[in-house]
DNA sequence: CGAATAGTGTCTATCAGACACTATTCG
DNA sequence: CGAATAGTGTCTGATAGACACTATTCG
């Protein structure tokens, strides 16, 4: 039945009605121990007024796949060019958007806030960071980005659980300490130093700059992310091998 | 920048082409100690003559949501209703359809085999099973889909390795040694029975029927899946707890 | 020296993995 | 009884988790 004459022309065929095709990012980051999302407010209907994620049409004549829309998306907001940016998946139905049948590509991006410097909207958008509570945002949103935002939240706590995501949200230096405490933001409860400092190093993803963050203390090492480490599963006995 | 009227105006809207949108679905049943998928043979343009998954464009009016297409697809070409379901993600860009930019959500089906029969397309399209071979399937296939069903099967296998999702695979009373099997056959590797049989039990979504699997052997206790527990993690520590 | 945080060592419970062993049926 | 597969028991090595201990700096 794939798009046989009478039952599925493309879009702009005709007297039928396609599905709006949307882009959105939830972006991430760090700020005073808490974990952090961009917002922007819209400008125009529907939801004026409303915060929203960063995001928008698919722009056929510029962007050359849904990634590279999701990071256009991402640089006009943040001017952040390369930072973690994955797929979460795509929400789409009929009332999701008043203006019609919508779908969006959803991506989630890691900031380390130290790179974090707003930007303006060419149409002088606000643009905030709002504080995580349990896995929302405590603003209503605008379409369904509340529930978006709650999956995008519920992936990275699942993510940091077993692999070494997080250290896209630490700046390019860090100690374990500030590794561990990010970590810890996330997952919302406490870990234990020894036996993080154990699975981090055993994992092989970060080396030792040579240098020292001073404090009123014993200096602490610094690190940093090893090239070609970017996703670094956590080495763990997953499943009884025979053969 | 969302939706300004300059710069991103609707689908439809004046003199702005918008993507195709497209649902497409990742079929997977196990025959003959083999993982297979369903392809079906496309009948037109482009690509005719080629294999390609089920599926095509979002029907506007019939689809609630872009699950509900994913289901519909599924239906017309396997008379199954309710198999699992789950989104893999979407693929979207200028180059993959030569009819223009398109972008699809895709889907990853698990069926037991035995609950198979293949429908008879309405316009007669062929729909056949194809054994995976490595994570593809031997054949060229049409569009992109030869990467999406190679990402489908990377998939299912890393979720097999610490979920119990294969128990979808099976048909709806089973032996212990037939669900390791399925594990076997989608792992591409031997398991150790012991360690299979304690994980499985451990997980606690199984539960005995009370009848057994008779052979020229010692006869096998029959399981089903616990209703609820469609969704299992296995067990395993997975972080430094402290607090 | 004391405060403060960095970093290490030790013990224990759990579990994957290997593998051998017992159990129960059919012919 | 022997073949064949179901199902269990035992040992070992690895590691998460708890927690105490040592190390190094500043003021």
């Amino acid at each position: 039945m794939r798009d046989g004459v009478g039952s599925g022309a493309p879009a702009g065929g005709p007297g039928r009605e396609a599905p709006l095709t949307l882009v959105d990012v939830v972006i991430f980051a760090v700020r005073d121990e808490r974990l952090h999302v961009l917002l922007v407010r819209r400008a125009e209907a529907p939801f004026a007024g409303r915060w929203a994620l960063p995001g928008g049409f698919v722009d056929v004549a510029r962007d050359a796949d849904l990634e590279a829309a999701a990071r256009r998306k991402l640089e006009e907001k943040t001017g952040v060019h390369s930072p973690y940016l994955e797929q979460l998946g795509s929400f789409g139905d009929a009332r999701r958007d008043p203006r019609g049948w919508s779908a969006t590509h959803v991506y989630f991006a890691l900031l380390a806030s130290a790179a974090v410097a707003l930007q303006a909207g060419a149409n002088a958008e606000e643009a905030r960071w709002f504080a995580i509570a349990g896995e929302r945002v405590r603003e209503p949103l605008a379409f369904d980005h509340g529930r978006i935002v709650a999956a995008a939240v519920a992936r990275l706590r699942a993510k940091t659980e077993y692999t070494a995501l997080p250290v896209h949200l630490v700046p390019g230096e860090f100690t374990l300490a500030e590794l561990q405490r990010v970590h810890e933001v996330i997952l919302e409860r406490k870990l234990d130093k020894s036996a993080f400092r154990t699975r981090a190093l055993a994992a092989d993803f970060l080396e030792a700059t040579g240098r020292t963050r001073a404090g009123p203390n014993r200096p602490a090492r610094l690190y940093r992310l090893k090239r070609g480490r970017e996703v670094v599963f956590f080495p763990r006995t997953f499943y009884p091998k025979a053969d």
